[in-house]
DNA sequence: GGTGTTGACTTCCTTAGGGAACTAGCGGGA
DNA sequence: TCCCGCTAGTTCCCTAAGGAAGTCAACACC
């Protein structure tokens, strides 16, 4: 069972570009460029291209011609507790940006619905139960980086800024404590998959671009959950961290 | 620009896949059943079951045909501090196997090797430096789910049984506290990407499954770094959960 | 009743050829 | 100098045809 030669064509761009040999933002070699270099079909070659597209490490564009992807993640920090001067080894594998770019917020909408049943379990609320929703995307340097749903009980907030789009200083988890309802610990659930199409569409997602999903889920005092907030993150833009203590 | 045939067959197929009527393990209808159903070519049909299982939907045999994935997952629990009877609602919005599985090691190999660079830093040790180098293959009902490898100073751990396939009772960590520098602080920084062929092949992956990536550092008093630890995880297998304070 | 073989069905991969849609750069004209 | 149109090059998509390789079940045979 030899590889198949579409396969073996991915298999030599694969090494340049890991080698370094194809830069990020380097050209590679174009369906014709491949036919005449390995003497295959058009189609073969189109395949060879579509491995490495589809494992994200170039991008194609129609007209222009493929390029190796570049990874420059946003560092998404949770449960920061360590001091960086006492910590600061460790730092990271992958560099990340640390300046933070500012984030800004797009298709924002807030409004009252029922809620939905996985999330109403979570919230220890019947099905149906009103809550708010706020749904919103992220961009940073004008690119959508983040979905974001989150759901919070209408009997804990209404009234509140949070029933508006602009939440006001601090965020929603101000207002919540200015409710007497201020989160004290989170649970964070993570998975990675590939994109449905309108996710794909909402994040801009090339192909070969997982998604990562992270539910978070607030807990005021005496256990009681507050919110609810489903994440879709473009895993391609993203290096996450988590600390906590032994 | 209307969308082309090979996407409205997937986007057809997907729907009824997400609806439930092509349920988990369910058989999808084959190319030439596409072909007589829909009117196109064989390699278009090809081409519309490909989506799905780059998206991880489905999965082919040849020979056998093609089903409906199912995603059930194991719980990745780290930095658990919430009490489950006080915290006991926001549990999952996917269901995950909370009845632990067994977890067991095959291929696993130990050996002194000089540090590489970028493990190095993390470490606060020199380029080359000793280190002990743990890979380990973790399986779940025989399947392959997660790759790790961890590095620790040679110094701190010579002689222990660190430096053994069978780290004893409580495995490295506990070594790790009777030599004195038992860990008291972890960072995890986590990213998911579509995997290498070596991985795919030792994670025994098919199409559209990303993997996660989480490099844990362990620290000790003082903040010494004594571990760094690469993991691979089969995302299509795992849910990761972490907790942590406001 | 078991056992081995055959054949239908499936996915996988390739060549050959054609056309659509898009991009970037070049050259000519105002 | 600036702008427009053309053109060569690119990716994307499809049809048609054929063969390789694996799976599974029915059927004939012992």
């Amino acid at each position: 069972m030899p590889t198949p030669p579409y396969r073996q064509i991915a298999d030599d761009l694969r090494r340049r570009i890991l080698d370094g040999d194809l830069p990020p933002g380097a050209v590679v070699p174009s369906e014709n460029a491949l036919v005449e270099q390995y003497g295959v079909a058009a189609e073969t070659a189109r395949r060879a291209l579509a491995v490495l597209a589809a494992e994200g490490l170039t991008e194609a564009r129609r007209g222009s011609g493929t390029r190796v992807r570049s990874f420059r993640p946003i560092l998404r920090q949770a449960g920061k507790r360590l001091a960086a001067e006492q910590w600061g080894s460790g730092r990271s594998i992958w560099q990340a940006d640390l300046d933070q770019r500012p984030m800004t917020v797009d298709r924002a909408t807030v409004a009252e619905q029922p809620c939905p049943a996985r999330i109403a379990e979570s919230l220890g609320l019947e099905e149906g139960a009103a809550v708010w929703v706020r749904d919103r995307r992220y961009l940073v340097e004008g690119v959508p980086v983040m979905l974001a749903t989150s759901y919070l009980p209408a009997g804990l907030v209404a009234g509140s800024a949070i029933t508006r789009p602009d939440s006001g200083p601090g965020g929603t988890y101000a207002r919540l404590a200015e409710l007497g309802w201020a989160p004290v610990a989170f649970r964070e659930q993570v998975r990675a998959r590939m994109p449905l199409p309108e996710e794909a569409e909402a994040l801009q997602l090339g192909a070969g671009s997982p998604v990562v999903l992270i539910v978070r889920f607030a807990f005021a005092r005496d256990g009681v959950p507050v919110e609810v907030n489903e994440m879709t993150l473009d895993a391609s833009r993203y290096l996450m961290e988590w600390e906590f203590p032994a």
